[in-house]
Formats: structure tokens, C-alpha cells, sequence
DNA sequence: TGTAAAAACTTACGCCGCTAGTTTAAGCAC
DNA sequence: GTGCTTAAACTAGCGGCGTAAGTTTTTACA
């Protein structure tokens, strides 16, 4: 071909495609030369746009987490706000389950993830709580978050109730597959109650660091 | 060479190198090619041990799996042994944290996973909770385990003072670079804490489901 | 003793991320 | 308008990956 009288290419096209195969087939499909075939390009002309494939799942992982809201830090008490942007977080995460392991590991330089935690972080600190204290109840929430996104808990468990003949407890496990989502959410909204009541019930006696 | 008076392999030694090479150089590096070279053999000749190198991975998680400590459950209260093993199966993660990627996404099939489901399920039940609380305070409590061990939240934040030149609240953020490991370990902490207590709150309430 | 299975080997296939070099169009300086 | 630089596509190819296929030799057993 040569170079094209319109260029075929953008940064945002490439993101977009990407996130798109991504959600559809999961981080594996996403080669370079599969991303170009959807993109109607050969594999290379990719590297015009981006230096390297982690930049652009990069790119993909900032989109996501660009859409977690964090308007609610304004306006509510600390404990709402939290809850809130924890179900927001959450949700997001759920919509897009195929990158949650990028954002569970690489480091968070990105823009859209510095807001957050700018956010968050800033939210504690104005309620009060101390910088180490704040600092924990982010990195917990974050665990909590990521965790409950990453292994579905109900996912580990396999449909096949032989599996589980020599462990006297599990012999329901298998079932655990086919209420996936309920488990799944169950656990998460528990786990969000427990941690907010509970700090919630230290703030209000005083402990905050 | 064609068949050796000796074996060369057995899936012990091919299990124990794939972990000492995992937790030396990463994932990444446990190639099949890589580590048959550490084991002084060519890349094919793992397949007459293993059929695919997910076993060979799936073997190695369940060596490290099989190393938390789950006899706590027996002859204690369930929010000792709860903590006690929450503890253990942390301490073991942070032991061998190139490993963890497999533990948190990979379904649960293998023996000292199911093992250990039963134990803490066991527990839960024997305490009172109904089944759904109990699948639920497990879940949760591997998202935490799970959560903390892979996104070292500390470790999301760059020692670079400039990148965070934009965001009021976060002027020191490089310096959580330096404390990693205890920023990490008081999140862990705190959050045990958290959970504990305010699971036995209820408990004790006689909420139990 | 003959035969089947086991455990090493070599070769090779089709992927992967990425580099190098080529071609043509676009944008800008004079 | 003419030339020069840069941009954006291309093709070819490198080294690495997981794994399949087929070969050779040894061991174990009938």
C-alpha cells in the first residue's frame, strides 16, 4: 500500500478496537496482528501509533478506569462517598472483566488512576483520618475491589459434583457455578458493609489513625 | 542422547525448578525451552511428564497452596483460626509472590485449594453461619488475601516526585515506594482487623446470615 | 527372547512481539 | 512549483514461544 491518502489509523481507533477485542475474546486474542486484521492493517503499522503492545493495553486499562466516578467525593460524608465509588469501581470492573488483570498488577502511573487515588486519598484525609490511616483504607479498598473482580470466588468451583465426593462440606460446591454472579455480588456487598461500618464505628469514637 | 540408563526427569524435579525459576525470574521467564535448559534436557522432553505447561504451572500453585497452614481450624474458635489462617496463607503468598497471578485467576481443582475451601467453609459452618454467609465471608476473605498479595498497592506509585506534581493530596506519594512493605502490611492488617471484628459483632448479635 | 512402553532426542509448524528497510503521500520552506 | 522532511502504510524476517510428530535407545515384562 504505501502511505494512504487518509490515514487508516488513529491512536483512538486502535484503543477502541483493542478494548473492544479485548471484552469480546479476552487479553490473548489481543496479538498485534490480530488487532491490525480487525483494523483492516498489517500487524507492524501498528508501531507508528504506539512503541509497544503494553502501551496500547495501557491505553485500554486508563479507558476503563476513566470511567470509574469519582464526582461523588464531592458532596458526601466520607463513608457514602467510599461506598459509592466502591460500587462504581466495582461495577466497571464487572462490565470488563479481561483487562481487571492489568489494572490488578502494573503500576498506576496513568492519569485516570491518579485521579482516582487523588480522590480518595484526599477525601480521608479531609475527614480527618491520618496519612498512614488513609493511605491503608485506600490500598483495603483496592484489595477488596480488584480481588473481588479478578477470581470470581464462584468461578473456582467447577460444575462437576465428583469433584468434591471426599470433601464432606463441598458437596454443594458445583452448584456455586451456576449462581456465579449472586456469590460473587453477595460477597462483595458484604465485605463493603463490614469495612465501612467498621471504620465507620472507630471514626465516630475517635481512632482515626 | 535417546533414552538414559537413568531418567533425567520426574515431575518432582521438573515441579521443583519450575518453582525455583518462577519465584527467581518471574512467570515470564518459566518457559518450557527455559526451564528445560535448567533441568539439562531439551524443550520437548517435558512432555512425557506433563501434557501441557499449564500443569507444570498448575502443579507449582499447588505446591505453594499446599503449604498454608489449615490445622488452625481445629481447636479454635473460628475467629482465631479465621485469623490465624488468613495469616498464614498471606505470609506464604508474600513468600512467593511471582506465583500469585495463577492463584488468583486459575480455577480451583486442585487437592490443597479444595482442602483448604473445606477447612474454612467446614469452619464457618460448624460456627453457625448459614451456607450463603459462609461461602460469602470465604470469598471475601480471598479477595482480600488474594487482592493484597497481587496489587501491591504501594508498588502502583512511582518514586518519581514529578508525576505527581498535579494532585494536591498526593505530593508524597513517591515516598510509598520506599515503605512498600509496610504500607502493604498494615493494609493487610487493618483489614483483617476490620473484618474480624465486625463478623464476630454480628455473630455475636446473632446475625448469622 | 521378543515386544511394548518409556524417556530422551531432532525437526518443524504456526503463533508471538518487534525491527529494519521500502514506498508513497502530506506538509512545509523557499 | 519544487524540493526536503516526516508520516504512515507496506513486506520481510529475527528470535522466542507452546507443542506435535517421528526417531532412537533402554527398560520391563510376557
Amino acid at each position: 500500500m504505501a502511505r494512504p491518502r487518509q490515514a487508516l489509523l488513529t491512536k483512538e481507533r486502535i484503543v477502541e478496537a483493542a478494548a473492544v477485542l479485548i471484552d469480546a475474546e479476552g487479553l490473548e486474542a489481543c496479538s498485534m496482528r490480530r488487532l491490525a486484521t480487525e483494523l483492516g492493517v498489517q500487524g507492524p503499522s501498528l508501531y507508528n501509533h504506539f512503541a509497544t503492545k503494553a502501551e496500547i493495553v495501557d491505553a485500554v486499562a486508563e479507558a476503563v478506569v476513566a470511567q470509574v466516578d469519582i464526582s461523588v467525593f464531592h458532596g458526601n460524608d466520607w463513608r457514602t462517598a467510599l461506598r459509592l465509588w466502591a460500587k462504581s469501581y466495582h461495577a466497571v470492573l464487572a462490565a470488563h472483566p479481561n483487562i481487571v488483570p492489568v489494572l490488578a498488577t502494573g503500576p498506576g502511573r496513568r492519569p485516570a488512576g491518579l485521579a482516582m487515588a487523588e480522590a480518595v486519598y484526599g477525601a480521608l484525609i479531609d475527614a480527618g483520618w491520618s496519612r498512614a490511616r488513609a493511605t491503608h483504607i485506600g490500598a483495603l479498598m483496592r484489595y477488596l475491589i480488584t480481588g473481588s473482580a479478578l477470581g470470581s470466588f464462584a468461578l473456582g468451583f467447577d460444575a462437576d459434583p465428583e469433584l468434591y465426593d471426599h470433601y464432606p462440606h463441598l458437596h454443594r460446591a458445583h452448584e456455586l457455578a451456576a449462581h456465579r454472579a449472586a456469590v460473587d455480588e453477595g460477597a462483595f456487598e458484604l465485605g463493603l458493609d463490614l469495612l465501612i461500618t467498621s471504620l465507620s464505628d472507630r471514626y465516630d469514637l475517635g481512632v482515626r489513625r
